[in-house]
DNA sequence: CATATGTCCTGAGAGC
DNA sequence: TGCTCTCAGGACATAT
């Protein structure tokens, strides 16, 4: 489940390719439910056919792959969505049958750049400056969470009575966070995944703040967690190592590695697993359930 | 407006 | 062995 850390190391796979050029647009026949490309692929390929590829970048969990402006054009970018399984890969991958979308590349030292996605919830869209500032503008996409500053973080969600978990995974209040890093974060910065937004004080909101920059840091040294499931692979199909250093995320009933007089608890929260110690991530009286 | 829930999808694993 | 069931959680749509 690609969150920061590992669309963040996917782009960053994917830099032999800066200054390569599209030779071909290509979606692998699939006897899957195809995923959602736009726009259709004629008009796709009309728009990048030898277009460069200039810059890549992130949008919360999305790669951006933005194309070079070649005289009448804007620089258009490939938007891509992993959503669950979704990987971006320059080398082969896991397996061809879900394989999705690629483009055929020259100039460069690689020659396919693939979309491949067993679960087919991911996208991949083609859209113009303008599109791009709509769809992924900071009215629909927040700050990332690796540049929000402490105080923006704690003053977009300060007044909500949400739980401060659920808080975490909302994309336009901070974007990149998802559910395993959730609960990392707040595992490293003593918080309770039940404490409520408003109910938190200043200086949760700066160990929130300064968690969330080093378990994502870290994460991205380590390429990002490739679960049980090894899904996730970086651009090279590579698994992630982060997961071997998992404080609290798939570690129920196994001692905390911080405390050591604690068992990690899961419980459900808004339909996701949350991982906690209840030692070191203590709910305060006030917060008690009825 | 803020917040909560339902939906999409496939493959793995459990239980019988 | 093979069937049915449940679960995993990204983003978005819809409901409260």
């Amino acid at each position: 489940m690609p969150e920061l850390p590992e669309v963040e190391t996917m782009r960053r796979g994917l830099t032999p390719v800066l200054g390569s050029r599209v030779a071909e647009v290509i979606r692998p026949r699939c006897k899957l439910r195809p995923i959602e490309i736009a726009p259709r692929l004629s008009t796709f390929r009309r728009l990048v056919m030898g277009r460069t590829i200039a810059k890549l970048d992130r949008v919360g969990k999305r790669v951006v792959i933005e194309l070079g402006v070649n005289g009448k054009h804007q620089p258009d970018s490939i938007v891509i969505e992993p959503r669950m399984t979704g990987l971006v890969l320059l080398a082969e991958p896991p397996d061809r049958a879900h394989l999705r979308f690629g483009l055929r590349l020259e100039g460069g030292p690689a020659s396919e750049l693939w979309f491949w996605d067993r679960r087919g919830l991911g996208s991949v869209r083609l859209v113009s400056a303008a599109e791009f500032a709509v769809r992924y503008g900071l009215d629909r996409v927040g700050p990332d969470a690796l540049r929000i500053s402490a105080h923006e973080l704690a003053s977009r969600l300060a007044a909500s009575r949400r739980e401060i978990k659920v808080a975490l995974l909302d994309q336009r209040a901070v974007a990149g966070i998802g559910n395993l890093y959730a609960s990392e974060i707040l595992h490293l910065a003593g918080v309770h995944p039940r404490r409520r937004c408003n109910q938190l004080r200043a200086a949760e909101w700066r160990a929130i703040h300064d968690a969330t920059r080093e378990v994502l840091e870290l994460a991205i040294c380590y390429e990002g967690s490739t679960l049980g499931d090894g899904t996730y692979r970086n651009a090279l199909n590579e698994a992630g190592n982060y997961q071997n250093h998992h404080r609290v995320y798939d570690r129920a009933r196994q001692p905390c590695t911080r405390c050591a007089s604690s068992v990690i608890e899961r419980f459900v929260q808004a339909q996701r697993s949350t991982f906690y110690c209840p030692g070191c991530q203590p709910l305060g009286r006030r917060q008690v359930e009825k």
